[in-house]
RNA sequence: CGGGGCAUGGUGUAAUUGGCUAACAUACUCCGUUUGGGACGGAGUGAUUCUCGGUUCAAGUCCGAGUGCCCCGACCA
């Protein structure tokens, strides 16, 4: 994409109402519109990250035999009261409306309920199951406090998957499955190393759920980590019973703070049972649906990839996940450079590289700040330097140092660090 | 929901502490010169100072109520 095409406009000031560092540098940069307290809109450049991430889960997810579907925000009372769950005391995030004709309807918060009743009209023998089931979804929450950007909003996007099993054991199987698929995608949205499965409350229906938690000082959460099994414990399940239970030794837990990024959770018969969902045995019998569900905020996961990447000033942006694999920064506009840079971008573009294309009229200066702020993992330079030498100069962040290139060498080396 | 802080052009800030036409930087528009770390000169546009009410000869400034935003706490299916 040309950059003078982009509406966007990078700010030389950060926002002054705005106190995370992810929304602060992404409102600066002009990935966020920030439209009330944890209501963001996503801008051209924030959405490709957010449409990034969200391709890596789907793969994962469809990887792991999930079928995307979408279901509605718009919730039915009568199906929320069938698991006693349209209160406000129930559910205290609630956001609930009227239709013209007086009844309530409510925004979804979770589709714990809405998946299993639809599933109950396509799915009842046992060859139907096991079914796992997912979306891309906005969630609204009515959160007393909404903070931390884009981490903890009101409305956000999240991608939900339910696992229908027909026995305890199916169920088993697939929670680590998901496990697996999970630890690869926060690997790949490149995280992994700061990501920690965690033991978290189970509620009702078993004994622990499982939280995926990213080292953060940006994070809410406290949980106790055992460096040596890469396995933590959520402060809130910690007691020696726990630790026995887990084979764990206190002295050798770390406290730190964290991001819960994601988490999934053995449902059990909670939703099902209430809301019918049974399948029919070989014997003819009805038999319950053991139900799994299994959470990732996209927003939050894009604003933690942001908390534990970006600087105090800049954003950095891992390969798999940035709006643009390569920043191609025009300086000068004499007819060669123009000429060259414009030869460099086709064929990258050709290449099936992704590239941001600095071609505004702008002061070298200028460039090297917005393209600081972006933070794309590539910058490569065109001017009237690198035209005498015959090469691109390129700078692969992190590092500051760069390296001189020709075309068909970085294009080579855009292939080799083509994340997995 | 309890507590604290803040609210002035798109953005970041100032305004003698109640006093003249709300200032500066940046951004934006136009002209010209520039082009390796947020260039320079010139000319412009842009504000109901969050809202409503009050005090006063006079309110961005004081008072009251409300709203919004940020932070701490509680809460977090």
């Amino acid at each position: 994409m040309r950059q003078s095409n982009l509406f966007t406009k990078t700010n030389k000031k950060p926002p002054a109402d705005e106190d995370s560092k992810n929304a602060t540098l992404l409102r600066q940069a002009g990935f966020i519109h920030k439209e009330a307290a944890g209501v963001y809109s996503f801008l051209p450049l924030g959405k490709r990250v957010r449409d990034n991430i969200e391709e890596i889960i789907r793969e994962e997810m469809d990887a792991v035999g999930g079928q995307e579907l979408d279901l509605t925000a718009l919730q039915d009372q009568n199906l929320w009261q069938q698991t006693d769950r349209w209160s406000d005391e129930a559910i205290d995030v609630w956001f609930k409306t009227a239709l013209k004709n007086g009844t309530e309807m409510g925004l979804a918060t979770t589709h714990e309920e809405p998946i299993p009743n639809m599933l109950t009209h396509h799915a009842e023998s046992y060859r139907d199951f096991p079914v796992a089931v997912y979306q891309f979804q906005t969630k609204f929450r009515n959160e007393l406090r909404a903070k931390a950007g884009i981490m903890r909003g009101r409305e956000f996007l999240m991608k939900d998957l339910y696992s229908f099993s027909r026995t305890q054991k199916e169920h088993d199987d697939f929670y680590e499955k998901m496990k697996s698929a999970y630890k690869r995608i926060f690997a790949r949205v490149g995280i992994g190393a700061d990501t920690h499965y965690t033991y978290a409350d189970g509620g009702s229906f078993s004994e622990f759920s499982h939280e995926f938690q990213t080292e953060s000082e940006a994070g809410e959460d406290t949980i106790y980590l055992s460096t040596d099994d890469d396995l933590a414990v959520n402060e809130e399940v910690l007691s020696d019973d726990v630790l026995e239970k887990l084979n764990l030794d206190q002295d050798n837990l770390q406290e730190t703070t964290a991001i819960e990024v994601g988490n999934i959770f053995p449902l059990g018969t909670k939703f099902s049972k209430p809301l019918g969902l049974t399948y029919t045995d070989k014997d003819g019998q009805d038999q319950p649906v053991i139900m799994g569900s299994y959470g990732i905020g996209v927003g939050r996961l894009m604003g933690a990839i942001t908390e534990i990447k970006a600087s105090e000033d800049n954003l950095l942006w891992p390969e798999s996940v940035a709006p643009f694999e390569v920043h191609l920064l025009r300086l000068g506009d004499s007819e060669d450079v123009v000429a060259e840079t414009r030869t460099v971008y086709k064929t990258l573009q050709g290449a099936g590289v992704s590239v941001l294309y600095d071609d505004r009229n702008a002061s070298a200066g200028e460039k090297f700040a917005d393209s600081d702020l972006y933070g794309l993992p590539f910058q490569v330079i065109v001017s009237e330097k690198t035209e005498n030498k015959g090469k691109l100069e390129v700078t692969f962040r992190p590092n500051t140092e760069p390296a001189y290139l020709e075309l068909s060498e970085l294009i080579a080396k855009l292939a080799n660090t083509q994340h997995e």
